[in-house]
DNA sequence: TTGTAAGCGTTATCAG
DNA sequence: CTGATAACGCTTACAA
């Protein structure tokens, strides 16, 4: 392995190991004589800091850790990505870890990156524990031990920690308004897991939307999905079967929405003419469909960025306040007026057994 | 923020640090009733053993870290998941790191990850010194130090490790020979980046199954992308504008397929009847398009895990043989026959200025 | 089984 | 500006 040490370098260069970490961790108090020579010996020897025993001694490690729910989700994928960037350009290695929306999970990763004294973690909080309906322990102790901590995306009732999130009322609204304004009048909603904040939060901002626009909003009309590809399917064939024949659908996150356009276009139905479809998060494969699907988005470059800005707040003694991100709505053709008849969507289509 | 070492935990119990250690991490020689103590005082106290200094002592960290492109790739953040999760069951944490598809960015991540004294590396190797033609200096380094080291998914030339990569030769012979019996004989391919090994493959692998199927190579049809959506893009409207008009293409990987076809749908192509295609890397949302574009794919769980097997093997001491894992063609309706008349597809067309 | 003490590779302190 | 030395928190001979 790597076995040169900085004593090495210090004894090839002809100084003391404390004149070669001095140098190689750019103090001011050094000859130029000293840093020239020490400077080529390391360079030449090959040396690598060891940051374990950098980090015993000067308790930073400039490293924080980012847990996600999963990295296969490209919301997530895309936050990380403006995350890991950012907190680069400030000199920080980012670990990402993948909870799986698995609480237990959550609290592992979150342990391991405590165990490596991370300067700091940046969370998606995986909701509540599901026995007691409060957050897990290990979050409690993160919070007791002061270490910095911020909530990205996400956050958990009772605990109080800054927090960056993504509101979705303003796009909701003018989302709903495109629809009634087309003549929609039964919308439903395809839902996230009632643990997460956000989906939550897509659900009051969606009924909320509808109030605005004089619509009254029908627990029958909402399905319960839990964010994956899967559920979106399910969510689809429940649709199809609804007695009251929604004429358009807004569904909370991007793979939800592949699932459910899948179901779709194999029951024969076409999007906008039968179904107005808008859906939650900005993917290239929505701009692929055909009609292209209307999309409600959060800006995740500039959350990424404030999150990391937050967390450095934080780290600095400092108390961030709550932010919370606007959203932004694009129509495009998957919006189509409402079917003249109701239950014309159905004409023509396979029976489901 | 924590500071309860072992110590704190030693005196509150009442026993020296050396005992404490050996109670926390399993020491067989340990008197049932200090460890009842030691362990009762720890949980008390929130104690969390500081890795930094463990590893610093046992110089072992039990983390490995995984360099890939993108997360934001569906390939890698599949592939990225399969290896956390199958390193996680071997009680290993994983970092994972993003290159960007850069040389530079690739070297910066290893050694900070070197500087951390990760037990091995899992790396997508991000090509050659673009100016020297040769692996980096960063990448030899860590070939000398003889860190464990495997590559997954790419190779580099001129540098022995053990790798784990896919053959595409199998799925793509598949592929070619349902589009000659279709009465396809202009076959184009969307390529991606020629430092990429894997596109070099999948490039040479599309030549080889041409020649299998009696057609020439023919340099025209093929179009180098660098594995983004939007050279996929750029790939769509040169295939437009082709002057053999090809009738099929293979693209090489999911995001440019996505940015391909949403430029042909905005120019009014009908997939399968104007143009048969066929991409590498199932995504859920090649399920979604209308028709299903018929896939070229690979087992990348299997790969994940048997990335992760073979570092450890690697870290034990041993020489595991390198390992190829073959393809997977699934046809789907994206495949209709050749067009009757060269050029029909250009038919009713908007032109393009 | 237990305690003492040395040491992992750095950086910080304090004289010189 | 430089060098000796202690200290970071933990593990592990070596003795007891």
């Amino acid at each position: 392995m790597n076995a040169v040490t900085i004593k090495d370098v210090a004894q090839a260069a002809g100084v003391s190991s404390a004149t070669a970490s001095r140098v190689l961790s750019g103090h001011p108090s050094t000859s130029a004589a000293s840093r020239e020579k020490v400077e080529a010996v390391a360079r030449e020897l090959g040396f690598v800091p060891n940051a374990q025993a950098r980090s015993l001694r000067s308790t930073k490690t400039d490293t924080i850790a980012l847990l996600i729910s999963d990295v296969r989700n490209p919301y997530f994928s895309v936050l990380a990505h403006a995350i890991e960037q950012s907190a680069h350009e400030a000199g920080l290695m980012t670990f990402i870890g993948n909870a799986n929306e698995d609480s237990a999970q959550q609290d592992q990763f979150l342990a391991a990156m405590l165990s490596r004294r991370v300067d700091g973690l940046i969370v998606v909080p995986q909701g509540l524990d599901q026995a007691a309906q409060r957050p897990s322990e290990m979050m409690s102790r993160i919070v007791a031990s002061g270490t910095p901590m911020v909530f990205v995306d996400r956050t958990l009732r009772g605990i109080e920690i800054p927090s960056l999130t993504a509101s979705s009322a303003h796009a909701l609204e003018a989302a709903i308004a495109a629809l009634t304004s087309l003549g929609h009048r039964r919308i439903a909603f395809i839902g996230g897991p009632d643990h997460a904040s956000t989906a939550r939060e897509r659900h009051l901002a969606f009924d909320a939307a509808l109030a605005a626009n004089g619509l009254p909003s029908d627990p029958a009309l909402h399905f319960a999905g839990d964010f994956k590809a899967g559920s979106g399917a399910q969510g689809a064939r429940w649709l199809l079967a609804h007695p009251a024949a929604p004429t358009a659908v807004v569904i909370a996150d991007a793979p939800m929405a592949i699932g459910a356009l899948t179901v779709w276009r194999e029951a024969g139905l076409k999007i906008s003419r039968d179904l107005s479809v808008i859906t939650f998060d900005e993917v290239d494969a929505m701009l692929m469909h055909d009609p292209p699907i209307a999309t409600i988005s959060h800006d995740l470059t500039l959350m990424g960025r404030a999150a990391v800005a937050a967390l450095q707040a934080v780290m600095a003694g400092q108390n961030p306040e709550r932010r919370e991100f606007s959203s932004h709505f694009t129509q495009r053709e998957s919006l189509g007026p409402a079917a003249a008849s109701p239950g014309a969507m159905m004409e023509g289509m396979p029976t489901h057994e």
